[in-house]
RNA sequence: GCGCCCAUAGCUUAAUUGGAUAGAGCAUUUGACUACGAAUCAAAAGGCUAGAGGUUCAAGUCCUCUUGGGCGCGCCA
């Protein structure tokens, strides 16, 4: 937590400097890294900022700040310097450098998570919810692989998160799907019937319906749709175990749809009277519409036809409502880029049904497209052409798989190349930091069958660890908590994927410079505490990517 | 036609959200295993951040336009 306790003193200084110069505005300083050749920890940029606002040269503010800096806050930093456009190049005193380890040591897996910062805040994450009429394709993995990783994150941060899976179980599909593993079955019983264009093709309906003959139960007895869905479910269920997703709920669109209260109501019939009753839809062409345009939306929206069956936006008005009504303060729901254009509809229904659109996070991610003998895939669930999920983790493994869909910025498309994948199986990114952990392993152990070292913290002298790479190493062990920052702030996982990589990067430079077993006591205990830190950080990260960390490779 | 997203080294990409000389990995070239794991390290080479304007002390990042790509525009889900 160097970052956070150099801000907080520096804001301090800055505060008191402010008010002598009458100012009362807050600014947002930023810590920077600077550049290589520069001998520094911190650069701030707090006298260009100061400097605008009082239109005065940079420099002369930047030299009096440094001043005060160095007296102010000489039980952190010891070298404040001014560079030639305006920053000042902060070198931070050893001893907070190495605080840091006894920090890690002392918290192991709860370095950096600040439960008192959220509170407790109940997150509802809505994510996967593809609909149940076939197995998990890639483009499901990377949402499974990002929420996941975000709600681990979350947690990790104090938040209290349910990951919530919604289940499109009503509607034309499922009947569709029923009758595709019916006609199977009829198939399966010698009749000669031609298999409809528009059903599911899939290999799987094939395995259904199989299962259901072998069972020898009679066709009128059968029911298709429960029973297809019952295994397709549990192929989705035990896809995502093997990629290290659990659900905490599973939520069923019949529960908003279909059941009715005492009245003979469902849910979606209380919003949209709801809604009518406040004004905000009406009807036309006896359909009813919602007035969406009003609330940033293209137009207005159906929500029940002509025909008096509702539209898929008003039971997701309904879902919407009952999300807030368990009590949840956050809504954040992961959906493929290819349903962005329903991002300001289901916003604007948010708001008229009275809550704070901004309580709801819609957080998009770019489609994977898919890449064979160089060319790609065009993937479509009904026609049964896609490469599923399992598929891929079966090829490359888990870790590589969730490693691979979080290394990349949501925002960005990902080209999912299966050759080029299996073909860097042994060369991809996670084994590199995994190394890492084995190797520090691999010294831990060998270094328990010393006599000499020392064991309790207090008696370890960590200012021994002077060396550039050790402070470099440390120094990176603490941007443990920058990282959880910044993937809070910009909801993102994929900056852990960055961090493990240069983590392990500085890593093993320490290791090429400083031999950790050697004939001196103190060093050595020392050293070794050093490499336990760094298999606790590792470990931490990788958790977080919900990447596993083996002790031997 | 309208809207959303993207464009960074030969390839895959990062950049602490506006900060200093844009970082990595793969591939290429050269060197390093008789001490803790060579799945590693050291070094070389590779960039007008698609293009053109603009805002700013400061732009890969913000604004406008252009080009190229992905996706979406139903009383479907």
């Amino acid at each position: 937590m160097i970052r956070q306790r150099v801000l907080a003193s520096l804001n301090n200084v800055f505060v008191k400097y402010l008010n002598n110069k009458g100012i009362c505005d807050s600014f947002n300083f930023v810590l920077e890294v600077p550049p290589k050749n520069i001998d520094a920890d911190f650069a701030i940029n707090a006298a260009m900022l100061i400097a605008k606002k009082l239109k005065t040269d940079p420099k002369i503010i930047a030299k009096e700040l440094a001043e005060i800096i160095l007296k102010e806050t000489s039980n952190i930093i010891e070298k404040a310097e001014i560079a030639g456009n305006g920053f000042i190049n902060l070198r931070v005193k050893n001893e907070v450098i190495h605080k840091t380890l006894e920090e890690i040591l002392i918290k192991k897996n709860k370095y950096g998570s600040m439960p008192e910062k959220n509170n407790g805040k109940k997150i509802l994450m809505e994510f996967v919810s593809a609909n149940p009429t076939g197995p998990l394709h890639i483009g499901h993995g990377r949402g499974a692989a990002i929420g996941d990783s975000l709600a681990r994150i979350l947690k990790y941060l104090g938040y209290d998160v349910t990951k919530e899976y919604y289940l499109n179980d009503v509607g034309n599909q499922v009947l569709v799907l029923a009758e595709s593993t019916k006609i199977r079955y009829k198939q399966m019983t010698g009749r000669e019937i031609d298999f409809p264009v528009n059903h599911y093709q899939g290999e799987y309906i094939i395995d259904i319906a199989k299962r259901l003959f072998s069972e020898g139960r009679d066709i009128n007895e059968i029911d298709f749709k429960y029973e297809t869905m019952k295994d397709i479910l549990k192929t989705i269920k035990d896809d995502l175990k093997g990629f290290a997703v659990e659900f905490d709920n599973w939520f069923s669109e019949s529960k908003i749809v279909t059941v009715e209260d005492e009245n003979g109501e469902t849910k979606v019939d209380e919003v949209c009277g709801y809604l009518l009753a406040k004004k905000e839809a009406y009807i036309k062409d006896e359909a009813l519409w919602l007035s969406s345009a009003k609330f940033g939306d293209a137009k207005d929206r159906v929500l029940r036809r002509s025909n008096g069956k509702y539209t898929y936006l008003a039971s997701d008005a309904a879902y919407h409502k009952n999300k807030f009504g368990r009590g949840f303060t956050k809504l954040i729901n992961l959906w493929g880029a290819d349903h962005h254009g329903y991002v300001a509809r289901i916003k604007a229904c948010v708001e008229m049904l009275g809550f704070n659109r901004e309580a709801l996070d819609i957080i998009l991610y770019q489609l994977v497209s898919l890449k064979r003998n160089g060319q790609s895939v065009i993937m479509s669930t009904r026609s049964g052409k896609f490469i599923t999920l399992k598929e891929v983790i079966d090829e490359v493994g888990k870790d590589a798989c969730r490693f691979f869909f979080l290394l990349r910025d949501s925002d960005s498309s990902l080209e999912f190349d299966l050759e080029l994948a299996k073909k860097h199986s042994s060369e991809n990114p996670v084994f590199y930091i995994q190394y890492v952990n084995a190797r520090c392993n691999s010294i831990i152990r060998e270094g328990e069958n010393r006599k000499d070292i020392i064991f309790n913290i207090e008696a370890i002298d960590f200012a021994l660890l002077d060396t550039k790479e050790e402070r470099n190493l440390i120094k990176k062990l603490s941007a443990f908590c920058d990282t959880l920052a910044i993937s809070e702030k910009t909801m993102s996982p994929h900056h852990f994927t960055t961090y493990l990589i240069e983590l392990a990067d500085i890593y093993h430079k320490f290791y090429e410079k400083c031999r950790v077993l050697t004939d001196n006591k103190s060093l050595t205990s020392a050293r070794l505490k050093l490499i336990e830190c760094v298999v606790i950080i590792i470990k931490n990260g990788l958790d977080l990517l919900g990447v596993s960390a083996p002790d031997k490779m």
